[in-house]
DNA sequence: AATATATGTCAACATGACTGACGTAAAAAC
DNA sequence: GTTTTTACGTCAGTCATGTTGACATATATT
């Protein structure tokens, strides 16, 4: 295991420079992050919102419109036009659940893993860029950062490797 | 210095399940990175794009107008509305420069300063916890990671410490 | 003197978020 | 078995933030 061991004096108070620069660094990765996959949206007629309806239930595929708006964070309505245009046009399906008849449970129509991989291709190619580039012990940093960064509630979505995230 | 090296071995190509982590990684860390600050934003009836317009100013005190659509990749139609709103109401100050007098030198006034610690406050907070959390190790390896996933060209914007960012 | 640059402005439009109100079917509780 | 809660949907209106396109003005540059 790269177990880079850390130790008391490494957790020390960062320094308001080292503070800043994560903060751009979040934002301009954000913002190159979502720029390609952004133009390829436009071309269907969808925006990011479509993206991450899409991302998601491919991820996760049967999981319910509560699962998802739990993730996403919006409001129902916000949501119910962008899945609504995804079923409309094809992409996604819509089925009442076994056990609970009342949910929809979600899934991609070979056309919607298309366009999910289409998408998803492009983010994940500027993620194995950056992963090759730096090594798999800065990228056990990057995740034990980032998972900190995340609400705490959050963090069991990323389960397994290193004891990063489950701590604290 | 953390001169944690990495072999050749260590750079393997990354599997489908690490990059799909990454992007997700991303995602609710941006969710919930913007989160409190909006939440303060709205009392004042502004939104993510002021906090974005005071950050930049606050932290490139005299900056042109060309300087911050460069950085937020938007058109100088959208800036203007949020830059006026923050200059109407007494946030930014504007003042020609002095070698080329067509440009609009940006500055916080002291109440600008003020809703900037505000909000920035949060973030800066967020990222402090992260950041002891996991050591300065994993912080190395979260901002090589980080530079990674940055177009190359904005890059240069993080000078400093360790050879990750620099190469390629 | 002509051209390019830095900035601003008016107008129209799209996306994606919000609130509030109301509706329906199915599950759970009493 | 009736009531209540839950999962989901929908209509209507609003707001924030982005877009394009056209035009204006002052200052630098050629």
């Amino acid at each position: 295991m790269t177990d880079v061991k850390t130790s008391d004096a490494d957790r020390r108070f960062p320094c308001d420079e080292e503070l800043r620069q994560g903060i751009e660094l979040l934002f301009f990765a954000y913002r190159d992050f979502t720029a390609e996959p952004d133009a390829i949206l436009a071309q269907y007629g969808f925006g990011r919102a479509h993206h991450r309806v899409i991302y998601f239930v491919g991820r996760n595929p049967g999981m319910t419109v509560s699962d998802l708006l739990g993730i996403l964070r919006i409001t129902k309505q916000s949501l119910s036009r962008v899945l609504g245009q995804l079923v409309g046009e094809g992409f996604i399906t819509q089925q009442p659940g076994v056990r609970d008849r009342r949910q929809r449970l979600l899934h991609l129509t070979a056309k919607g893993v298309g366009l999910e991989n289409l998408l998803t291709e492009r983010q994940r190619t500027r993620f194995a860029d950056a992963y090759r580039g730096a090594g798999t012990g800065a990228v056990e940093g990057f995740r034990t950062v980032m998972l900190g960064l995340i609400d705490a509630a959050d963090r069991s979505r990323f389960p397994g490797r290193g004891p990063g995230g489950e701590r604290r």
